[in-house]
DNA sequence: TTTAGGG
DNA sequence: CCCTAAA
């Protein structure tokens, strides 16, 4: 038979071609991925010291690769934070707006259903691998309980949440990521920071050989370069943390008023009752900065500064989660949504940062946690390259780079720079619906050419599945790629194919092993014919079973 | 939402 | 990568 020749061609068992009921691919659950506390806590250690190693390799290196935890800024408890403390040069001439204008920009926007104006906080914690305490900030913060389009962004009807310091820790105000079933209750913070610290080291050793080849694909070459076991124990903790800095906000008991509105021809009167937030803070995930020895500090403080602003402005907004389920409708009441103040639950409340689009967050951390496919990266010359564009500046002397990379960086970051414009206050002007159809549509993706490991993934991933079955594709090979989806996947495959077709001197681009687009035809091939066998043999069976 | 294909 | 018809 042609495909058991097939099989044997492959050297690997192709499963039969029986396509379980989508009922029954039920995905992984928790106990198999469970890993006991104790061997977590030892690979943790042994993560820590690999992070510690890190830092002393990297004194001999060209440049650092410094990682931000995250920046920690604090407000006075009295007064509004209309403004950060020392944000350098930057603030000002770099961005069409400061940094705190971001911030409050941001949230003005947001202030549909949800002010939290100034209470962003970015906490610090440079090199501390193992502390997790610390994490008290103060901030401020308002939240209008209905109708809070309509309140001003004074202080009518608002309810000022302010929060005290306190000696909480702050791995108390991390839940579990729920979109896999139970949330577990163990706090976990100090893993995915450390599995950062191991990624970065990875791309370090990557880009000291090729400084032209992007540092996406060589995180993920390193990253899936792991044995299986190694890789799934990655997966894991990027699934147990993958909400670092989601928090938990707690609600008080809020002072009841009683309102009088009016409407045309009717009036009413309603119990407008108020509830309490405070929230702790919000933990900007971790960026990465790329940067010579020879720049000096306040470039360093600008790349910062620019990339915090990217991250607040990219495209990330506010998640509510009540008692772990996410709420999606903006147009509930918070009453509605079980927000009151009479719920007793009032301790489940959850805030997070997300993605809210495609948008590129070149200068973000991953906002999802997920593993990290790519660890988004500020390069100075990539900052240089947006800078003299888009504001004729020459801070930096040129580095030469790859060119598609700068493209692809530039391409990226404009938007973003688009963005900061937008969140610009002095105007608050509105977007009209017809901008943000253009907006969205006009959304490209940023380019992400597939790594040789990439495809080694999706190859075996074919081997194993067939050509029909993309989404289980995605789960099963790419499920932490969030950048990569299934139709992504398959058309990857379509241009493996093709490429596999061409002669080597046709293609472009990093080069694919010969041997996996061996493989690509075999399995193309194998997978062909079983949709011929199956499309042609399934009837007839079917007919004999009705006679 | 997922597949399948053309653009 | 995007867009979409079709399932």
């Amino acid at each position: 038979m042609v495909s058991h020749k097939c099989v044997e061609e492959f050297s690997l068992q192709f499963p039969a071609n029986a396509r379980a009921p989508r009922s029954a691919r039920k995905r992984r659950s928790f106990k198999e991925e469970e890993i006991s506390e104790n061997d977590r806590t030892c690979a943790i250690d042994l993560l820590a010291t690999v992070a510690e190693n890190l830092l002393s390799e990297s004194e001999g290196d060209h440049c650092l690769v410094t990682q931000i935890h995250s920046v920690k800024e604090e407000f006075p408890v009295e007064e509004k934070p209309a403004t950060l403390p020392d944000v350098g040069p930057y603030q000002g001439s770099m961005s069409p707006c400061g940094f705190s204008s971001v911030i409050n920009g941001k949230v003005e926007i947001e202030a549909e259903g949800f002010s939290n104006s100034g209470a962003v906080v970015l906490d610090a914690r440079p090199n501390g691998v193992g502390s997790l305490g610390g994490g008290s900030i103060t901030s401020r913060t308002k939240v209008p309980s209905m109708g809070a389009a309509a309140a001003s962004r004074g202080a009518l009807d608002d309810v000022n949440m302010f929060s005290r310091d306190d000696d909480e820790n702050f791995s108390g105000y991390i839940c579990p990521r729920v979109t896999k079933k139970s949330p577990r209750s163990v706090p976990r913070v100090g893993d995915r920071r450390i599995r950062k610290i191991l990624a970065s080291r990875h791309w370090k050793g990557g880009s000291r050989h090729s400084e032209a080849k992007s540092w996406r694909s060589y995180y993920l070459h390193h990253q899936r370069s792991y044995p299986i076991k190694k890789r799934k124990y990655f997966e894991h903790i990027s699934d147990s943390v993958s909400d670092d800095y989601r928090l938990r906000s707690k609600m008080q008991r809020g002072s009841r008023t009683v309102t009088t509105m009016k409407g045309p021809g009717a009036s009413f009167v309603s119990s407008d009752s108020h509830v309490r937030l405070r929230i702790k803070s919000f933990r900007v995930p971790e960026l990465f900065v790329e940067i010579p020895e020879t720049a000096t500090v306040g470039s360093l403080k600008r790349m910062v500064m620019e990339a915090v602003s990217t991250l607040l402005s990219d495209g990330h907004r506010v998640g509510l989660m009540v008692q772990g389920k996410k709420v999606r409708d903006d147009n509930k009441t918070l009453h509605q949504t079980g927000i009151s103040q009479d719920n007793t639950h009032l301790d489940s409340l959850d805030f997070s940062l997300e993605p809210s689009s495609e948008a590129p967050h070149l200068l973000s951390s991953n906002p999802l946690g997920h593993v990290c496919e790519e660890l988004p990266i500020c390069h100075a010359s990539d900052m240089d390259t947006v800078f003299k564009s888009e504001h004729d500046l020459a801070l930096y002397p040129s580095h030469s780079f790859d060119k598609e990379t700068a493209t692809d960086v530039s391409k990226a970051l404009v938007p973003a720079a688009a963005a900061l414009t937008e969140l610009s206050p002095q105007p608050p002007r509105h977007k009209s619906k017809q901008q943000q159809q253009q907006q969205q549509t006009a959304q490209r993706r940023m380019r992400r050419p597939f790594s040789v490991t990439e495809v080694e993934a999706l190859v075996q991933a074919v081997e194993k599945l067939g050509t029909g079955r993309w989404r289980d594709v995605k789960h099963s090979a790419f499920e932490d790629a969030d950048h990569r989806t299934y139709v992504d996947l398959k058309d990857k495959w379509k241009t493996l194919v093709h490429t596999a077709k061409i002669s080597p001197q046709q293609r472009r681009g990093e080069p694919v092993p010969q041997e996996l687009l061996n493989r690509v035809l075999n399995a193309h091939g194998y997978w062909s014919q079983q949709h011929m066998e199956t499309t042609l043999a399934l009837p007839k069976p079917e007919s004999v079973l009705l006679l």
